[in-house]
DNA sequence: ATGCAAAATTGTCTTTTAGACACTTTCAAA
DNA sequence: TTTGAAAGTGTCTAAAAGACAATTTTGCAT
């Protein structure tokens, strides 16, 4: 909106976004972060959500977008608040405080984060080293133990708020390409739950939501069985939610 | 911990909590609601969640206890956060301006609030005046048609999470006394879901989840068959809890 | 061309849950 | 003793969940 004409002064040093962005690779849930760019050796604790500082007349919404836009170049996707932390240490960790002193104005300020999580199709994003980030990965979710600041405990809350809203609205369409397959959302879900789900149960239930429009189209090149493409019906979705829909658990 | 020793320059004038208390009075859902000291005309946007800045040194969940503590001398009892609310113009009205005159030292500062909704027994508070409130009513749900700043929009958010906690939590016994009938507990859930319910059918799904103890005790004094007083049970609770449960909706 | 590996696809049975539905009981007060 | 008011209770049907295994189609290696 006004983010040409912003300057650095413009900032509010207490209040920052803080996004976990989901991707899917097929194989796994995948998140991508950011290294720092002082620590050349490869410590997890050095690796950190994409997240910065908000403008002063900045909505938190808004400046989520912003900040994604800025890290990712993606824009339109899903993106929702997790919620707000605000521990007074979180920012007071001595290898996180040594980082925020190379790049912020104010390193000593209470930074209290507004954090978002956010679902991209994993192919529209090829990670790059981007300002005060050394390095922009995809990092496995099972593969992550450790971040900076309270990061790793706001991947946690997130990863619990996406469990949750998949049960009640199928967002999980934002993390798969265009066209796929029912065996890679299946995978999708199973990777979300955490567990496995029945096959075949899983399938009379997707299909039973009529989201799924069947693009008469099979993969190509395959050792194996091609697999049917589908597509998302956006159209039957938005008839499903004026009734809703409550419990799309396993 | 250490509220004591805090000055007022210790506030911190940019964030702050705000909570949204509800109460239940086995008819309706209320929300506890302060009035402002300035204005005697009793137009409703006059009226405000509770809430007010945060300290410098306080944890955000910490600074939702502390406030509701000072506003209603209630604590240990649930409490949850709703998520950020940071809109850039949500003190701008000219109405609330003049207020946050009378009661902030910087009351042209942007405020990001931090806004949590609560559950406490409705008999365990007689409202009161307080510092910078006329008067603290508990006004019912429905008759809440606009607020203070962005207050209306929170009491919205609030509503939907406590909607949907509650499919997965039995939280609602927070709302409830120590004793109390299935008949409350029904019209509890009504209330929360804002539909009716079926009796019979509500009976069989909570006597199922095993978390209720049966007191063996009666009513006395109303003039009609008289209900069987019931506990919440904590320990079966606890089990249950750990198998989790997904799908108590209507 | 034949066989093999790999993943896709499909259906049935059983158990559980949801949802609809109405009459009898028990008390206090008139 | 009658009445009003809310409590309490059971059954049937339909839908959903959950468990379970064999067949099909492709590319590739031989």
């Amino acid at each position: 909106m006004v983010g040409n004409t912003r300057k650095k002064t413009d900032l509010n040093p207490n209040n920052s976004v803080d996004c976990v962005i989901f991707g899917f690779d097929f194989e796994q849930i995948k998140v991508l972060l950011i290294d720092r760019r002082e620590n050349i050796d490869n410590l997890r604790n050095q690796r950190a959500l994409p997240g910065n500082l908000i403008y002063n007349n900045e909505d938190l919404d808004e400046a989520a977008y912003r900040v994604l836009e800025e890290l990712t170049g993606i824009k339109d996707i899903y993106l929702e608040q997790v919620g707000a932390f605000g521990n007074p240490n979180r920012v007071n960790k001595e290898s996180d405080r040594e980082w925020l002193k190379s790049i912020r104005d104010e390193p000593n300020a209470r930074v209290i984060t507004a954090a978002y999580y956010s679902l991209v199709k994993i192919d529209d994003f090829v990670p790059k080293a981007h300002s005060f980030a050394k390095k922009t990965e995809w990092i496995p979710l099972t593969e992550i133990e450790e971040l900076a600041f309270d990061h790793f405990e706001i991947l946690q809350a997130a990863k619990e708020k996406l469990k949750q809203k998949i049960k009640i609205q199928p967002i999980g369409f934002n993390l798969l390409p265009e066209k796929f397959t029912l065996s890679q959302l299946h995978k999708l879900y199973e990777c979300i739950f955490e567990k496995p789900i029945d096959k075949r149960n899983f399938r009379r239930k997707i299909q039973k939501l009529n989201i799924l429009t069947n693009l008469k189209e099979k993969q190509r090149g395959v050792p194996h069985k091609p697999s049917q493409l589908y597509k998302f019906n956006e159209e039957n979705y938005q008839l499903l939610s004026q009734n809703g829909y409550d419990n799309f658990g396993f």
